[in-house]
DNA sequence: AATAAATTTTAGTCTTGTCTAAAAAAATAA
DNA sequence: TTATTTTTTTAGACAAGACTAAAATTTATT
């Protein structure tokens, strides 16, 4: 159907453009490591085909059969995220490279029977949720500890990087989806938050803080 | 470490090397339906990184290097294949064209861990032999029902062609892995077969009888 | 508003893998 | 053994996707 690059630029646009109206060449760019004249070649190839409207100087975003392309990929790769952490013994912050290459097989059969053996589940290993066969997943209200305010507490739910070195880091404090976090003290002048959990207290950064969402509680 | 184009000749050059010295340029491109010269640039290449010996106007054969990666690509497509039938309820004759798309994916762990849910399996839903992880796999005698004498018998261990119309033809004949099966008598013309299974007695095409391997028994 | 800075696009190049057409080599036949 | 046919390689072209450098456009600044 559509090439993996093409699918690699539909799941980025996606993801940018939540909240946005246009999705700038360089933001685009800048996440996918690569360079903003490849991307407007790509987007003048992704207009072409109908997945996304491309105002040249101004940005991009995608048209509905676009976004049905991205739901289809992000469900593809959030259910391999699953099965491989609970079938195949991969801990959460292994699965991302490799359904990152997963996310690309083509096969309907494939990814619904997959569902089922799972159990329709819900939520991947980083607490994303997955969408079904029709495209249709719950959207959950991010609230970033970072946020919070001093006193508040919440429910991790998800992460926003997840990357090897960010989920190992997690994993060392005993921070997993599910951790009750409560924000004893914020430092006004670099962000850094003093947050406790059902473990310990600790300090983290404004960058680690803006990567851990919750659910809040009274 | 390789592109998928790379290794999919070196998984064709695998399969047509057996028993011979050296595969042509001819034979490869048939296989892979594309063109002779093509073939040769390709070959140009895998010599370049010392995965096959190339000698113009002769042919190939991989070297020890390109074995190792034949038996690894295989080995995922075979585990790939099991998994697809034994897991997500695919028939033998569904699953070629998705195992061609995963045996590409990269991840030591994503394979030796799926052996493992599997159960460690010997032989793919067509009877082949499953290499280990150290490319060890144990090579079946094959014979041909077409090489049977009249009245010998055999059971089916493995079918050459696992083309989708192939495998739903036995389906139709109720001929299975594990079937018994005695040549009752070939048509020296055109080497038809009139053959007698557990279930009833049919005539097969010469075709399909060099397709249906056995392991012959007293 | 005019200039400077940042962003984006265009033009041209490169790599991978494919193709066609023509040339070269090998195999076959007379 | 020479001629013919088949096989294989070379030469040149093309498409996808990426890059660099330069040009064009937009945004920010004075």
């Amino acid at each position: 159907m559509h090439s993996v690059s093409e699918e690699n630029y539909i799941k980025t646009i996606y993801h940018l453009q939540e909240g946005k109206n246009l999705v700038s060449t360089n933001d685009i760019a800048g996440r996918m490591s690569t360079k903003a004249s490849s991307v407007t070649d790509m987007l003048k190839k992704l207009a072409e085909k109908n997945l996304a409207e491309y105002i040249p100087y101004k940005g991009t975003r995608l048209t509905q059969n676009g976004i049905n392309c991205a739901t289809q990929i992000i469900r593809k790769h959030r259910l391999w995220e699953v099965f491989l952490v609970e079938k195949l013994n991969f801990s959460w912050d292994e699965v991302h490279e490799v359904a990152e290459q997963l996310e690309h097989i083509q096969s309907r059969k494939l990814i619904d029977e997959m569902d089922q053996l799972l159990g329709f589940p819900k939520y991947d290993p980083h607490g994303d949720p997955i969408p079904d066969a029709q495209g249709n997943y719950e959207k959950i209200t991010k609230t970033a500890v970072s946020q919070l305010e001093k006193g508040q507490k919440g429910i991790l739910t998800g992460v926003l990087d997840t990357s090897t070195r960010f989920l190992k880091y997690l994993d060392k404090h005993q921070i997993e989806l599910g951790t009750p976090i409560e924000l004893i003290e914020k430092e006004s002048f670099d962000g850094t938050c003093h947050i406790k959990t059902d473990q310990k207290e600790i300090h983290i950064s404004k960058t680690t803080a803006d990567n851990l969402y919750l659910k809040k509680i009274s």
